[in-house]
Formats: structure tokens, sequence, C-alpha cells
DNA sequence: ACATAAAATGTAAGCGCTTACATTTATAAC
DNA sequence: GTTATAAATGTAAGCGCTTACATTTTATGT
């Protein structure tokens, strides 16, 4: 691989020139750069960036820390990061937390210590104070999913009260009085949002929560099947039932058409997240929009503005979920 | 950022000494190593993985080109590639050739220019040539679901002719003898290779394999609906479907049903790759299994040997499907 | 105790670039 | 034609490591 030094001496130039043609800064006459790209391709240079990096201290590549790699919700996420970023010759670097705190860290490490230059995180398990005293170090990161107060401006969120407040919405609209509800774990912001407007709701439909419709789930398919089995399993009835997120209501109707139950005729179901699979299942399932692609675009935005002083359209951090209606939830049950 | 230097001073050592213990390689007496991992942990030193790479001339760094980010496809094969080589300190690079030969050869200089050790590349519109041309070159890469008979001790493939006759079997077992097939772009190797399959198993059974019966879709959902819309205004009739992708599946029977069809009773569905989302749809889809997750962990094996010299298990190249039988193919169709 | 080999450590030259600063060359103003 | 000023180019010192080679220390055999 030819270096910057053989190009500099096929042009007759410096290797201060070569280096400026490439990173076509400074002033160079037209000559000289007509030189100097000639020699490049005639030698097929390529230049080093592991080179580039060490001398200009920017790695030009940029961390992106998921919890999983496959799994319906991330992907979009990545494909709207990796699209922007590598429009502008910046590089991701990937890893996977799987929601565990000491894998998480681990990751963060590993991604610093790769030098990147920015980090885009959606980590679930690590502590609100890691972040922050992290957030003293000098690789700036942008946060998707999760809100810390003391660093609100690298906050890229959903308004899940109000997603939660939608969906309860939408199923008391069409008539339902006795609703079950799924949540996340409840120790993870979004899934207690989603429950708070969940009951904003009700509220505003003049029903109290019954707490025997409750079931914490974890986000994963399974807990979505245990959940309806154990709230079909008591005493309590229900026509509709809603889960804090589509893999839930996906284990919540398996499991309901195994006990019998004709959907959406016996019972109405309700997701969120409206991950891509949705439309297919059966009955197509009703959800909330999250825009996860273009929160991931965002947060590709906010490193490119903040980390390479890029100009880029105006930074948003709050994104509105949205009702998408399908089939899944029934009018005037009785 | 401490460097090596003030890791040596504080602990009173050279610099090459440092490097030592950090790669811990040559003969360093136990009293100093402890010096020196105590001064590395007093002023909290991380080495630049930068200036080791430009040094060591080697980046610890793979590159991954799929076709999209997103997509149950890509999911677990990245997935199991990230978890094999974090686990050995390497990471990898990410890009998305979007089935597009401009973009899928852009991607591949971006990742050579990114100094990447060695390649994993899942491409599907580049040509034989380029990937023959490119293996002459330096960096060594490993190809997954792609075969070149020159290059095939790197190609980690799946027998699809087996598992296209598998997928025929099952039905013509089941006793169809009318079966339409939408198969994917027949100038893919994969494509063709499932249709040769299909039409084997139709010979066993001593059928002939009727044209009229065929529509050329490209992978993708959408052509999976209009696979089957063009197939259900033709003048023949058939008892089953068989798709070569479950995306294709997907959108044949989003269609079939709009098209008031009962499923399975009128029409049996059979798919191709078991995604995960098959078993949500409504029949549950009788698919064919593709180890997409085990076949990218070989790739990085691949690699992990190749190119790091590292021990693995042994390398497997040919990988075997397997029939999945859920609900989607009825029995004795009349 | 001495010679010799082996082990431990140090020295210094890169790896392929960027960039502050110095120098040369072109341009402009008079 | 000078001189002042700007534009173009060159020089060389790093960036933070690795590693061949040189040197010093320690262990071994007699």
């Amino acid at each position: 691989m030819a270096t910057i030094y053989e190009v500099s001496k096929l042009a007759g130039v410096s290797l201060a020139t070569v280096s400026r043609v490439m990173n076509n800064n400074a002033n160079v006459s037209d000559a000289t750069r007509e030189k100097v790209t000639r020699a490049m391709t005639e030698l097929g240079y390529r230049p080093n960036s592991i080179a580039q990096s060490l001398a200009s201290n920017c790695s030009n590549s940029v961390g992106l820390l998921v919890s999983e790699l496959h799994g319906p919700f991330y992907g979009p996420m990545m494909s709207g990061i990796e699209t922007a970023f590598r429009k502008q010759g910046k590089h991701v670097i990937i890893a996977a937390g799987h929601s565990n705190e000491e894998r998480e860290q681990q990751a963060i490490e590993f991604l610093i210590s790769r030098n990147c230059d920015g980090l885009i995180l959606h980590v679930e398990a690590i502590s609100d104070d890691y972040l922050i005293a992290l957030s003293k170090g000098k690789t700036p990161f942008v946060l998707i999913n999760r809100y810390i107060a003391e660093l609100s401006s690298r906050c890229i969120i959903l308004d899940n009260v109000k997603g939660g407040y939608l969906a309860a919405k939408h199923v008391l609209e069409q008539g339902h009085t006795d609703i079950a509800y799924i949540s996340g774990p409840l120790w993870k912001k979004d899934a207690q949002d989603r429950l708070t407007g969940h009951k904003q709701a009700l509220a505003e439909y003049n029903l109290s929560f019954n707490e025997q419709l409750l079931y914490q789930g974890d986000f994963m398919e399974d807990s979505g099947a245990a959940g309806f089995k154990h709230l079909h399993n008591s005493e309590t009835t229900f026509t509709a039932l809603i889960c804090a997120n589509d893999e839930m209501a996906t284990g919540a109707m398996a499991t309901a058409r195994e006990c019998k139950l004709k959907l959406p005729e016996q019972l109405s179901i309700m997701g969120y997240d409206n991950v891509f699979f949705t439309r297919h299942v059966y009955p197509p399932l009703s959800t909330i929009n999250y825009p996860i692609n273009e929160m991931g675009r965002m947060a590709a935005d906010w490193v490119l503005s903040n980390v390479y002083q890029k100009n880029t359209p105006p930074l948003q951090t709050l994104f509105e979920p949205e009702l998408i209606i399908r089939q899944s939830v029934l009018a005037n049950p009785q």
C-alpha cells in the first residue's frame, strides 16, 4: 500500500502538500493539486485512516451501543444511524449491552478505548450516576430512550406518558371498561411512564385502576404469555388487554389463542412500539408508533453537530408517539 | 488521558517494559510487572488503541457488510458475529450495502480504508469478478451466503438446493399436486438453487414443473403480494404456494386473505428462512430453517482463525437447512 | 569465584499521517 | 523597480504506541 511519502515523491512535492490536498483545507494551487491527485490515482493511494486518526486525534468513528443487535426494535434504529454517518464518512462501531449492567459498562469502556469520537447509547441497566460521571469525561455521548434530568439536552426520548395515554384512550373509546395491563419492568422509566399515561386515561373516563388487572412483565415475549395466563386465571375478568410493548402483546396473543379465546372477539389486544411485524400477526395489532428510526437519525445528527461541528437540521429531543389502529381492538364489547 | 510514557515514569521503568506488560508477551519479572500495573491503575491508564494499531499494523477491527441493518434476517447474523468478536477484544465496524452494486463496493472500500484486519461480507449485487480480484488484495474476507468456486474455502453457505427440495417435499407429502412457486430474483444463486431443489422434489413425485405457476419475486414482501395476485388471476389453479423466503410468504398470505381465501384451508403456504416472526403470523408458517446465527458465528471463527491465528473449533463451510413444520400447510387438500 | 548463557530491561527508530512554523514565491500598490 | 502582503509550499516535530537490537542483570555450571 502506497503511503503519503511515495505520493509526495511521485508528485514532486512535500508531504505537507499532499496532506493538504487530501484534507482540501489550505491554499494549494490548482496546478499542484492536479499533480498530486494524479500521483494518488497512479499509485492507487488510499490514506491510512489509523495514521490519520492518531495524528489528528480524531478517529472518525462513533460507538453505538444497543441492547441487542437482533430484534425488531434496534434494526431500524441502527439503520437510521449508519446511513446518517456514512454520508459523512464516519463509521460506526457497534456493541451489544444485553440489558445487563456489567456488560453495558464493559461495552462503553470498550468503545471509549477504541477512541470513538462520540457515543450513541441505548442503555437500560446502567445507573444514572454512572452516566452522569461519564458525562464529565472527554467522550461526548447522547442517550436514546432514557431521560436523566442532569443530562437533558442529550436525551432523545419518546413521550411515553402520552403513548400510554393514547393506547388506553383508544381502547376506552371502543367501549371497554375492564382493561388488563401488562407492564414492562417498573424500575425502568419508560415502563413507568407508559403505565402512568394508562392511568391518566382511565382517570379521564372516571375508571379506577384495578391492581388485580396489572401484571408486571419484562418486555419480552414470554412474559406476555405468562402475564396473560396469570390474568386469565385470576378472578377478575377483562375484555381488553393492553401490553407495554408489541413483543409481550404477541406472546399474550399466542397464549390467548391456546386458551381457545377468539381474537379479537373475546379479547381485544393493544401493543406498543409498532414494530414491523405487528401488521403480520393475527389479528393485525393495533399499537403505538415509536419513531425509532427517526430518533436514531436524530442521535446521529446530535453527534454530527456536537462532535463534528457539522451543520444539521435543528436538533429535536422529544418525539411524539402516535396511535396506529389495526384490527386487534374490537368496538362495543359486551 | 495518561499515556504509556507517564506510566513508565511513575513505575520507574522504560516505555518498552510497560508495553511488554500490556501485551504480556515477553519476560517481565513479577516485581516490575507489579510496579507497572500499579502505576497503570493509579493513573487510570487506558491504552490508545489507535496508536497500538498504527504501531502494530493491526487494527483489531473487522468489517461487517450486510445488506440491511434492519430486517429479521441480518439481526441474528450480526448478533452471532459481534458476540464472537467481543470475547476476543476485536471490534466490528458495520456497513450496509442495500443490495446495490455501487453501494456494496463503496462499503467495501470504506471498510478497507478503515484498516480492517478482515471482512465478513454478505453481498448480493457485486460481481464474482470483483470479489475474485478483491481476494488478491491484502485484506482477507469471508463470504456469507454466496458461493464462488474460486473462493470456495471462504464461502459459508447453506445447501439451498436441499432446502428447496425439503420445502417442496413436505408439501408434496401432504398430498398437494398443484403447487405454485414464488421465487427470488433468478440472477441470484440462492434463488436459483432453491428453485432447483423444488423441481427435484417435483420430479421425484413424477410431477412436471408448470411454468405458469412460477412467479419471479425479489425476496421482498411486496413481491410476495404481487406474486400471489398474479398467480391468483391466472388461469391455473393451485392448492399450495411455496415462497422462496418468509417475507414473500408473508406478503402472499396477507394478500390471499384480502382475496377472501381461508388459510390454510383454501391455500397452503410454505416459507423459507425461519425468520423469527414466522411463528407469529397466522397461520403459523411452516418454513425451512436457515441457521444464520450459527453461520455468522462461523464466519467470525473463520476470521479469528485465518486473520488472528486463534484456535477455533473446526471451520464448517456448508450448513444444512431443516424443515420446520407449523400450521400453514394443510394435509389432503381437495 | 568465574565464564557463560539466559532473563530482564532499556534505547531508539519507526508506523503514516497532521500541523505549527519557517521559507519561498506570486501579487499588488506605489 | 521596490517594498509590503498574501498565497503557496516546505520542514520537522510530534501523535502514542511496538519492536529490533543493545545492554545490563541474574542464574547456572564448574
